[in-house]
DNA sequence: CTGAAAGCGCTAACAT
DNA sequence: ATGTTAGCGCTTTCAG
């Protein structure tokens, strides 16, 4: 860190063709090869032609930092992120990067975990003002500050998750979510659900869990179940914090007989305690997990499915449809989910 | 694609504090501004300190493209991977991005997926060229032409994963990890034992697997096995991949009593095989895997053991580093490779 | 259809 | 210790 500046290179020097070299070799002016180069009208077609060849030969790029800095788009968008590995995480961002690639946009990641718990997104916003032209913030309910802050610099933003009023955002609904996972325990006619679900105190505000476990409960009292909050433990949408919460599930007074975990990786930590302590599944305990996780197949995990790496991409392409200056959408369609029925869940013990 | 450039917003307007604003406000030269925001020596304490207020007061940050073109350094590094979801790469990013954004250097990445299978890497050097400060390749293995496209660029390059001469690498010692699986496997008492490797034909010319496979032949052959290719089939580093090779495997002539999988996405796709054909594992079959993936121990793969993340993070320092005007250390460091035993490998069927 | 020239915001000599 | 000024390479009026 305080080193970072400490004995800098010497300033690299120049070896790449500008463009000036390139209208030299063609004959015109510089203005002439901006324009051909960029497709820009009031350019005969000969000479455009002309100016592509010599680009080429001279293997010409315009150096992105001039173009930035005189047409003041960067030509790349930021993608932030609390983690960057975790499955979902990574797939989100896989997606904004195909569709970004494909629009010719640099994808900069930034992890909020390495800024710091939470002013990270501030503080990133920051400085990432200037750098990027858009953001994608997947996961993190923005406060209203800001929101505020980033509206003020101008800089477009699309969310991943959380729907929030007056930004675009891309998602599934959540609430569904749980009331598919509900739906499908119940059918098979448990009455006694646990839920595991997010970290007890979260830095990121993160709404979605308390969609999901809405969607559950609602259809949990629909079906005169009362939602005991004492079978509802904390799993940190982590695998170890799957594993943690299944003693405290089978530790409760009158243990579940099936357990919805909000996330597949806690649903990974629950089966994974179940063969340390022998407890059958689903004989004894079904689960449930949402996302449809690459391994969840590998371990049959029931699961509400949703396609998270293409959440990534249609982010990625509102973005970019807003940065080419179409009116940002404000409209949110939810992307479909679907149950995947596996071997982890079955009827209750009789 | 074609419509990236249509209908482009109107250039947005100046908004942000300037250098000039500050030098204005603080009384000072723009020059002056700069030297006292960059810890520049040749600037009185406390104009330095008057300087600094000013500018937070502004809220004020250099332009990084106005910086960048004026230094030639864009503070920002690219780190290029075969595909961005995947356990492996998205941990050798999250690693990358941790220390960047601590010495202050934003990370780009792009995949080599979507810009299409091989070319990917030379095209993207094109385009990544005065883009970013430096390289970081993940598990691609560079042509001599292109690290010598990359050297006429000056565009310092760090390699994760293959070694290769003339570049700094960091990653494990490949060899050791196929004698330490082998070694586990014999010792268990297996004689006859598979592996399931890449794909069959490789863009990306990856030396590793290639490796991984050498240190198992070695040890077996010292052990008086010869290495049967008849049961050496292709996973593709994928768990799909890993789940069709267990057919193979098991539809051979003489079906080994263990599996030596290259890496643990592919040990999990014969897992879950296993379970779909009966197959009783390790009763019947043995499994052994590579990297210690976040569910491994969720299934109890028994597994070899490397810290991914630690890779990335290495290789940005040494990259980082080097932008720093160290001369680049070409020796490698491996980093260590470790057993983890589990319950997916035991004896041999009797 | 093309060219000249004025910036974009910052850094780095070179003066003072 | 501080100020002046000439670029960095490109885009974009404004003339022609």
């Amino acid at each position: 860190m305080s080193d970072a500046q400490r004995d800098p290179t010497p300033r690299p020097r120049r070896s790449r063709a500008t463009i000036e070299d390139v209208a030299r070799v063609a004959g015109v002016s510089v203005a002439t090869v901006s324009r051909a180069l960029r497709d820009l009208p009031n350019v005969a077609n000969s000479t455009r032609e002309r100016v592509q060849r010599v680009a080429d030969e001279l293997s010409y790029r315009a150096d992105p930092a001039a173009s930035r800095l005189a047409t003041g788009r960067s030509r790349s968008v930021a993608v932030a992120v609390p983690q960057l590995n975790g499955w979902y995480f990574s797939n989100v961002v896989a997606g904004v990067e195909a569709v970004a690639a494909e629009s010719g946009y640099d994808t900069v990641v930034v992890g909020m975990g390495a800024i710091g718990k939470r002013r990270g997104l501030l503080e990133a916003s920051e400085s990432i003002h200037r750098r990027v032209d858009g953001l994608i913030v997947v996961d993190i309910t923005l406060t209203p500050e800001e929101l505020d802050s980033l509206h003020r610099k101008e800089l477009p933003v699309v969310l991943v998750g959380p729907e929030t009023s007056n930004v675009p955002s891309v998602g599934i609904d959540d609430v569904a979510v749980g009331r598919l996972a509900a739906e499908h325990l119940i059918e098979l006619g448990h009455r006694r659900i646990g839920l595991v679900h997010g970290p007890l105190h979260d830095p990121f505000e993160f709404r979605v869990p308390h969609q999901r476990q809405q969607g559950f409960e609602d259809v949990c009292r629909d079906a005169g179940i009362d939602p005991d909050p004492r079978i509802h433990v904390p799993g940190n949408f982590t695998i170890q914090g799957g594993y943690d919460a299944l003693e405290a599930l089978l530790g409760a007074e009158h243990p579940p007989t099936a357990v919805f975990a909000l996330a597949d990786e806690m649903a990974f930590g629950l089966l994974h305690a179940a063969r340390d302590r022998l407890v059958d599944i689903p004989g004894q305990l079904s689960v449930i997990g949402v996302d449809d996780h690459d391994v969840a197949a590998v371990v049959g995990l029931t699961t509400v499915r949703q396609d998270v790496a293409e959440h990534g991409a249609r982010a990625a392409r509102v973005l970019i449809d807003q940065l080419n200056g179409e009116e940002p959408d404000l409209s949110r369609e939810h992307a479909p989910v679907t149950l995947i029925q596996r071997s982890t869940t079955g009827p209750p013990p009789s």
